[in-house]
DNA sequence: TTATATTTTAAATGTTTGTTTAAATTATGC
DNA sequence: GCATAATTTAAACAAACATTTAAAATATAA
C-alpha cells in the first residue's frame, strides 16, 4: 500500500461523499465518482462492491454528522436558555460548513425512509436526551410553557436548516448575492433565538 | 381527438407531474412516466419533444402552485395579525394537500438554481407584495419590531414547510404513526402562529 | 531473486437510458 | 368515401449506465 496521502479506498469514499452530497444518489454515476477521485472506474466496485453499498456507508456517516453534535448538546448539563442558544448556533455552523448536507438527508430519506431503519437506535437518542427531562422540570416549575422535545427540535434545528435549504430560492426571490445572503442568515439566526426564548419562557 | 376524459397530452402531463413529484427529475425515467400514464413510450416525445421540456413545463406549474396563493394572501387588504394567521394556515393546507411539493422544489432548485431564472418576474412579486409596505407602516407606528419581508417569509411559510419535509425523519425519530404525526403537525402549526405573533407585536 | 498476494488497468458485459423511426391506426375535412 | 392529417404503435437507436473480467502492474514476504 502506498502510504503517502490517502489510500485509494479513502480517496474514493471522499470523492463519493462529495458527489453524492452535491447530486444525490440518483444524480450520481459511478463515473462521476471515479472522475472526482481520479481513479479507475472499476475500483469503486473493487473496494465497495456496488454503488449502493458505497452510498449506504457514506449515508450512515452523514446521518451521524447531521445528528451527533446536536444530541451531545441536548445531553449537556447546562441551563435551558444556554442550551437553546448553543443548539441554534451549532446548527448554524454545521449547515454553513456543510451546505448540501440537510437537503441531501431530507431528500434521500423522503425518497426512501427505510434508509433510516438501520440507525433507529441512534435516532432514538434525540428524543431520549437530557433536554426532554429538562423541559418537563421547567414546565413543572412554571418557568416555561408546556412543550415537548418534538416541538422544540424543529425550532432549534429545523428553522435554521430551512433557511439554508432555501438559499437559492431566497437569493433569486430577493435578488441578493452570496454575501448578502450570509448577512440575512446571521440576522435570521438571531431572530430565531430571540423568538424561541421569548416564546418558551414565561414571565416570572 | 377523443373527447371522453382527458387528452393523451393531459394524461401524460398529469402522470409526469405525479412521478416527478415523487422521484425528482433524476429518479424519473421516460418509461416511468409512460407506465403511469398507461401510454406508449414514444408519446412523451411526440407531445413534449423531450423529458427535459416536459419537466420544465411541469416545474413552472409547480412553482406557481408553491408561491401564487401566498403572494395573493400577502397582497390582501387585511390587518397584519390576520395575514400572519392566514399565511401559516394556507401553507399548512398546501403542504398537506401536496406533500411532495416542497422537497421537490427545494431539491430541484438546489441542484440547478437556473431553473428559477425564467420565472424571476413571478418571484419578485413575493418581496414587492403589500405585506412589505404593511410591515414598514406598523414599524413606524411602533406596533411591531423592525422586521423585513425576507425575515417574515420563512416564519410564515418555511417553518411549516420544514415540518412536512422532515416528516419521515420525525416519524422515525419519535416512533409515531401517520396519525400521530398529523396531530403533532397541527399542534406545531398553532405554536408557530403563537410564537410569531408573540414575537412580532410589541406590547402597547 | 522468486513466488505470492494485492492493486490497478483497459476492455467488455448486459441493461437501461432518452429518443427516433417508420409503419399502422384513427380522426378530419371535403 | 376518399385523401389528408393527426395520433399511436412496436421496434430500433446510440449513448450511458453499473458491474465484471482477465490481464498487467505493483507490492509483499520468503
Amino acid at each position: 500500500m502506498r502510504c503517502i496521502g490517502q489510500s485509494s479506498e479513502e480517496k474514493i469514499k471522499e470523492a463519493a461523499r462529495k458527489v453524492f452530497l452535491k447530486k444525490g444518489f440518483d444524480g450520481t454515476t459511478s463515473r462521476d465518482i471515479a472522475n472526482e477521485a481520479e481513479m479507475n472506474i472499476a475500483l469503486t466496485n473493487y473496494y465497495f462492491r456496488s454503488k449502493e453499498k458505497l452510498f449506504l456507508e457514506i449515508f450512515k456517516d452523514l446521518l451521524n454528522l447531521y445528528f451527533q453534535d446536536t444530541i451531545d448538546i441536548f445531553n449537556k448539563d447546562i441551563p435551558l436558555r444556554e442550551k437553546i442558544i448553543e443548539s441554534v448556533d451549532h446548527t448554524f455552523e454545521m449547515v454553513k460548513k456543510e451546505p448540501d448536507l440537510v437537503i441531501f438527508i431530507m431528500n434521500e430519506v423522503h425518497k426512501e425512509p427505510e434508509r433510516l431503519v438501520p440507525d433507529l437506535n441512534f435516532l432514538r437518542q434525540v428524543k431520549n436526551s437530557k433536554l426532554a427531562q429538562q423541559l418537563s422540570d421547567e414546565i413543572v416549575k412554571g418557568n416555561i410553557r408546556p412543550i415537548g422535545v418534538e416541538n422544540i427540535l424543529p425550532m432549534l434545528c429545523g428553522y435554521i436548516q430551512f433557511i439554508f435549504m432555501g438559499k437559492n430560492i431566497h437569493m433569486k426571490v430577493f435578488e441578493v448575492t452570496e454575501e448578502q445572503f450570509a448577512v440575512f442568515a446571521e440576522d435570521h439566526k438571531n431572530i430565531i433565538k430571540d423568538m424561541i426564548i421569548n416564546y418558551i419562557f414565561l414571565p416570572k
